[in-house]
DNA sequence: CAAGGAATTCAACAATCGTTGACCCAATCA
DNA sequence: TGATTGGGTCAACGATTGTTGAATTCCTTG
């Protein structure tokens, strides 16, 4: 019973890395299973079919809790060094992406939007304490991911650069300025 | 000869309809012809398969001719009726849509960055005098997209309202404001 | 060693997909 | 009228998908 959280495991952190980066339905699970190293039927078996994966892999996926030590002086800087850092590693599963590819899927999209809207949404917005606020930041996080892309192939400031950096520490920050 | 041109024409609407608003991969040729009230195997005939319909709905999208008319001065509102009208209208295909749902698709997502470069992101480059200022531009507007049924479900300044569109027109010119 | 249950694999399923070539219908022209 | 061509349908193909139940291997326990 040990060996089969293990694996159960493995599936759960392959299902992760590829549907998050590579989208819901452009995974197979067939491609899942070789990644884990198993067989494709132990999918259906551990978490009842391929949505059950993908849920699963939606528990804790915004990190509340390091969400909760971020204050409205912190929560600029931090969402930078998210971008920063962590999108260009296609290997390290990133919650913006997660959003991108699956929050307009058919199958699935709405548990990502009811995810986000829970872990993310209204935790953010209790904090700043206007829940526009908190959506307008969510909507300029999201559109400096869907643009990302574009924006690195065009050669304009490419990820990594301090320009970019600025270009996404300007936008988050008008978020926070709105005022209704 | 004429008679093929119209239900060629017919294919490309339906096509473009389907596609835009639900996603290449979500969409099948059956589905299509049949909205088109035609048999399947007249998308590869005319258009030489599901890539080519997709490709040749890319023509064109970004209606540079409406957009060689705007100004620095009138584009946010240009933009900001454009959000307030057509997105909740899914009869409509959107051009917003097209990008959020096919910018990151596997097998078409190259062809909706290459068009959205061409199309949108250079002449507004031109027109603002700044790439970095239109890739910010395009950046909030997408953000908006994707956020916006988020946005709508959870009750926050729902698509058509006043307080909606001063969120919109916020982030705009928030990203004309950016300067290095 | 033998038995039994857990862990995993295997093989096959029904469904759906895009694509293709043969066939049919209608209009045109000699 | 009869032949021809463009416009369209039909049936079938190979491939891929998620899912399932039986068979098999592995490991632990008696």
């Amino acid at each position: 019973m040990r060996k089969a959280d293990a694996t159960r495991e493995r599936l759960l952190t392959e299902g992760r890395k590829l549907m998050w980066m590579r989208g819901y339905g452009a995974v197979s699970l067939r491609e899942i299973a070789t990644a884990a190293g198993v067989d494709v039927a132990l999918v259906s078996r551990y978490f009842g079919g391929k949505r059950g994966l993908f849920e699963a892999t939606l528990e804790g996926a915004f990190a509340q809790e390091a969400l909760n030590e971020l204050t409205p002086d912190t929560i600029v800087e931090a969402v930078v060094t998210l971008f920063a850092t962590a999108p260009r590693n296609t290997d390290d599963p990133h919650v913006m992406r997660l959003i991108v590819m699956n929050a307009h899927d058919e199958d699935v999209g709405e548990l990502v939007r009811a995810a986000q809207a829970e872990q993310f949404q209204e935790p953010l917005a209790a904090m700043l304490g206007s829940a526009e606020k908190a959506a307008l930041f969510m909507a300029a996080a999201l559109g400096l991911s869907v643009a990302e892309k574009s924006m690195h192939l065009s050669g304009i400031a490419p990820v990594g650069t301090p320009t970019y950096e600025a270009q996404v520490r300007h936008m988050l920050q008008a978020a926070l300025d709105f005022s209704s």
